[in-house]
DNA sequence: AAAGATAATGGAAACCATTTTCATTTAGGA
DNA sequence: TCCTAAATGAAAATGGTTTCCATTATCTTT
């Protein structure tokens, strides 16, 4: 899973975690640890096969069950590409990536982020938050924005 | 069902459907005619139920497939509002809703169609599109922006 | 450093929306 | 009306995710 040298992100956020009154275990920090070295969208079981070589005794049933309180503590994003199987991604922060959003190949499935164009986009969707909060009265915490359409590779072909 | 006293969509679609080399049968427009009717965003199991009553041979596994077919020929959006089930919606067009976004309560899973502040979206939309076609030779063919949040009765409780 | 309370775990089974299979029926051109 | 490929329904399969439950591990209290 290569460390590296240091201790992984779990001590960042072993604190976070502890805070909403969960305990830190193995396999949690395994999970956030291979969420913090990737750089793709990892579904559940992308992470079992990366943390299973290591840790063969931590099951597909608890790295469900760490992603979900990942999600409710806003620690990482659940996507649904179509690909019928979810996808995470650490949220932006301390040890996240920036805020984004994404390219959808519907041709094979790649994902890709993007962050120019962002500022922009940010600023209208924050003008059009408040019309509809206002509107409709609905607080909003959260968009999700993505672009659906055929990648380069895909193009050619 | 209540066609009222008119054809339902299926005339108007007949064409386009038998356009693409499918053949028009009862459950086919049986399909279109509930989801013209709707105003909610149906998934396939809401269709069969509304279905079932008046055209109980119909089963279940043709009205995915239509609606695989109707996604494909673009008559209808598939949407994933993260309940665990798909669900559909007319296209915008002829007889189709204008293009929309969407509010999707994390609450209660209301979703609210907004059609205001969609012109100045979709102008940067289109900008963004622009930009991210080039830098990445992406060709984008459709979008979906969803913002998540409260809505008005749950913000009460 | 132990013990106790209780949260967390893994493996198997359950769940459930969707898909596949396949024998039968149907639509629509000839 | 006939014919053939397309479409269908019922049942079974699929596959990602959840639930169950007996066991284990964490962390607080001694
Ligand atoms: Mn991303
Ligand atoms: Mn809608
Ligand atoms: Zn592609
Ligand atoms: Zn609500």
């Amino acid at each position: 899973m290569g460390h590296g040298h240091g201790k992984g992100p779990g001590q960042w956020c072993h604190g976070k975690f502890r805070g909403c009154g969960y305990r830190m275990t193995t396999g949690r920090e395994a999970v956030l640890d291979v969420l913090s070295q990737a750089n793709e969208h990892l579904s559940a079981e992308d992470i079992y096969m990366k943390i299973h070589p290591v840790y063969p005794a931590i099951g597909l049933t608890s790295i469900y069950r760490t992603l979900d309180i990942l999600v409710n503590i806003g620690l990482i994003h659940k996507f649904d590409f179509g690909h019928g199987r979810a996808r995470y991604e650490l949220t932006e922060g301390p040890k996240g990536k920036r805020h984004h959003h994404h390219l959808v190949c519907t041709g094979c499935g790649r994902v890709i982020d993007y962050t120019d164009f962002i500022d922009e986009e940010v600023a209208l969707l924050k003008k059009t938050e408040e019309g509809l909060s206002k509107k409709y009265n609905f607080r909003i915490d959260n968009h999700l924005i993505q672009f659906y359409g055929l990648c380069d590779a895909c193009n050619r072909s």
